[in-house]
DNA sequence: ATAAAATCTCAAGTTAACTTGAGGTAAAGT
DNA sequence: ACTTTACCTCAAGTTAACTTGAGATTTTAT
């Protein structure tokens, strides 16, 4: 049988489309990990190959590699992940996606609604400055453009 | 009647929601412009308040500033941005922000179906690396991971 | 037995989008 | 008039996510 840590650095990074440095970097942050052979080089697991793929995906829908990382940590640490463990990674993450995809198709009408609107005073549109209630009072405005 | 230009920068900040700084830097990439008054501080029309909202929305939907100024210098330089104007723009970006919700569905969909599915071996899980086709030839893998 | 290709480590550089700070002027409040 | 706030400029710092480069060692190919 096999050594389960048979992949090289380079072996990785050409299967995952990434980077040699991409991957020192992940490990840098706990993102991923490998095993030395005796020559000192890297030597991974192929569930590897997963976890980068998930960080890609991850990436995708606007998720940093810190918080990727928060996730994983809850992984299990002295065996390879199996179904329910990425299951359980997943639920989280497609709430998040849910939960942005909303925001976005808001964000869509509320373009079409508004940026093109004829509302181009300050009263009512929702695409207007969050703080921007008229610099009266009232806050009739929504904050669609606030930053997090 | 008074001036257009009447909004300093503290103001536009307070009412957008943004630093002073941040505005200074929106004009030096060309995003917003300002005249100056007499002790050479900035003074802005109102339709930079329009404009910034614009900013910051698009910006929620990962465009970023170069693209925004881009999109921006199809604008007209002379008056104030009317209606027409800023609906040309939302159009551009109505496309791609549904392109972008679609891409996020496929992505939610295959998380569900995949990160959390059997298919633990790398013969056809579409979560896996692009370039990963089971290291032999034959693209079944579809590129869902892949970095722009 | 070499030479070429892969790796290793560590430091420094890169881009985006801002923020902070220093030193100085202008405007506003009392 | 005086003091406090608001601004101004310009340089440098910050965070994320990597990339590049230098100098040295390992593996692999011929």
């Amino acid at each position: 049988m096999l050594n389960e840590y048979d992949l090289s650095v380079g072996q990785v990074a050409t299967r995952c489309g990434v980077k040699v440095s991409t991957l020192h970097f992940y490990e840098q942050k706990g993102l991923i990990k490998s095993l030395r052979n005796q020559g000192n080089q890297r030597r991974y697991p192929r569930d590897v190959l997963r976890r980068i793929s998930v960080i890609k995906a991850a990436q995708q829908f606007g998720i940093s590699l810190h918080d990727i990382q928060q996730a994983f940590s809850h992984l299990p640490n002295q065996r390879t992940p199996n179904k329910d463990d990425w299951s359980q990674l997943s639920k989280t993450w497609k709430n998040q996606l849910n939960t942005q995809i909303n925001a976005l198709e808001d964000l869509r009408d509320s373009l079409e609604g508004c940026i093109g609107c004829g509302c181009l005073s300050m009263t009512s549109c929702p695409l207007y400055n969050p703080n921007d209630t008229l610099a009266t009072k009232g806050d009739g405005a929504v904050l669609l453009a606030k930053p997090k």
